[in-house]
DNA sequence: TTGATTGGTAACCATATGGTTACCAATATA
DNA sequence: TATATTGGTAACCATATGGTTACCAATCAA
């Protein structure tokens, strides 16, 4: 196999409803971690292993101010996933099932992979 | 939780190498199991196991023609996906990211090494 | 009809995941 | 200084995941 590690992270990372909420929720501000924890009826060490994965996978970063650590978004790795999806828009918009049907209108992208 | 399962098991599908490549070879043409599995140093039975989870995810499209098992792609499902992704576009590109939030809120600790 | 091919299931294994409670370290505050 | 707050770690648990080998059912072909 050919692993994008990068990738597998980003993925398993956006896997989890928690995490999106996380994600969500940092996309309106920076927040701590008891912050984050707050809307979800899990326990703090959840919460923190959920950041884990997610700081994991790059899509969060944390800094210790005092005794308060701080939760930013870094969205920069979902980059990759975003384009890796978008390959096969043409599918999900043209109701092409294969790529027989691709290939007679795009011959010359033959060797596009992962 | 406001649990998006099709979310869910969309991004869980994706998170794995080898389903990756699935479904990259799938957007070529329909494809056997035993055609899917040939690139990989795994067994049957593995293949046949990813083949469910993309087939939960609804990526994936079985049909048993003889004793064979036809597999097509179905990417409607990446398209909730992409949207999910996308919303986060301007981040990665307008670098908001953590550090550069944090900076614009607490200016006066521009000058911090990294 | 016999035998090879295809692919699914069963049973098992090791590891990862997502959760818990209990506890600890560091920090802010009365 | 004593105490409360914040958040991390440790240990544990149940379940899921990704792999294996062994076997079985169905189908195609000699």
């Amino acid at each position: 196999m050919v692993t994008n590690q990068h990738l597998d992270r980003t993925f398993a990372a956006l896997a989890d409803p928690t995490r999106r909420a996380i994600l969500a929720d940092l996309a309106e501000r920076d927040a701590t971690v008891g912050e984050l924890a707050r809307p979800f009826a899990v326990s703090r060490p959840a919460i923190s292993k959920h950041l884990r994965v997610l700081e994991g996978a790059g899509l969060v970063r944390r800094r210790r101010d005092g005794r308060l650590s701080r939760c930013g978004l870094n969205a920069a790795p979902m980059r990759e996933a975003a384009e890796w999806v978008e390959r096969y828009r043409v599918f999900w918009e043209n109701q092409l099932d294969a790529l027989s049907h691709y290939l007679e209108q795009n011959p010359q992208e033959k060797e596009q992979t992962r």
